[in-house]
DNA sequence: CATATTTCAGCTGAACTGACATGC
DNA sequence: CGCATGTCAGTTAAGCTGAAATAT
């Protein structure tokens, strides 16, 4: 079976890529107890400390409850820890754990490898090009 | 809360769009009884008529048990057809019927304006890129 | 009062693995 | 026999809605 035509829309190209790169991404982080999802929160807060389940749920286009199910998941494991906000008695504010950072720098080698292999046909332009464009697809797509 | 910055993983960026298309694209269809699964699968079978389930499996990256779930919810509500292979007894070859396409044609605006907006930020050559970077981003994957 | 965050509960769409029959 | 296809069954991960309590 060849593979199906070039296809007009950028919207299921995106959703290809992502169908893709999901079924290699789990299979990369399953050994390590990780799904794309949890793994996607952690690499959230590796870059940002003190963001609460609201935050990440915004974040990631889902819903709050959604995204608890995740953190509970991550906290039951000791990869995150919760503390209240000084300044908001409901919110709680999540940071990542050493063991957490650890199970990131675990992964990352694989991580990195998969990446490589999704873009090994474009040079150092097409890359940053492309970078930029999913970042401004996403700004437009977050009003 | 401001935006999260530059992420330097192309995998998490086109994680990141993806979720903002599907969670956009899920409100779009949701009205006309459609999932993002079962239009993917009936834009796929516009393009290409007479595939089997597991030949949708294969390019939609899933079991062909899980395609096979989402062609009997297209077949018991008639957007699609099935018929045997003259050429081979197990196969069953799979048609939009004429209810398929009106409902392709149904959502066609909304899902056209949905990524007018997200490449809204793009001109005519970065949008030819960002499709030929993901093109070759899947067929990388497919190995 | 209105809004935001968190949490509990139940539900569902949509994937998975395993097993098996059928046909090339 | 080996391999692909299709299907049935059971399970799971991961989202959803609804509702309620708490805090600004």
């Amino acid at each position: 079976m060849e593979d199906v035509p070039v296809e007009p829309s950028l919207l299921y190209a995106v959703k290809q890529v992502e169908l893709a790169v999901r079924a290699n991404l789990d299979e990369v982080l399953r050994p390590h107890g990780l799904t794309t999802s949890t793994y996607t929160a952690l690499t959230v807060l590796e870059r940002r400390e003190g963001m609460t389940t609201a935050d990440l749920a915004r974040n990631s286009f889902v819903t709050p409850q959604a995204m608890a199910d995740i953190i509970t998941a991550l906290e039951s494991r000791g990869l995150i820890s919760r503390r209240p906000d000084p300044d908001h008695g409901r919110r709680r504010l999540i940071d990542l754990t050493a063991p957490g950072r650890a199970a990131l720098a675990e992964v990352a080698p694989a991580v990195a490898a998969l990446e490589e292999r999704m873009v090994a046909g474009l040079d150092g332009p097409a890359r940053r090009s492309l970078r930029d464009s999913l970042n401004s697809c996403r700004a437009a797509l977050r009003g």
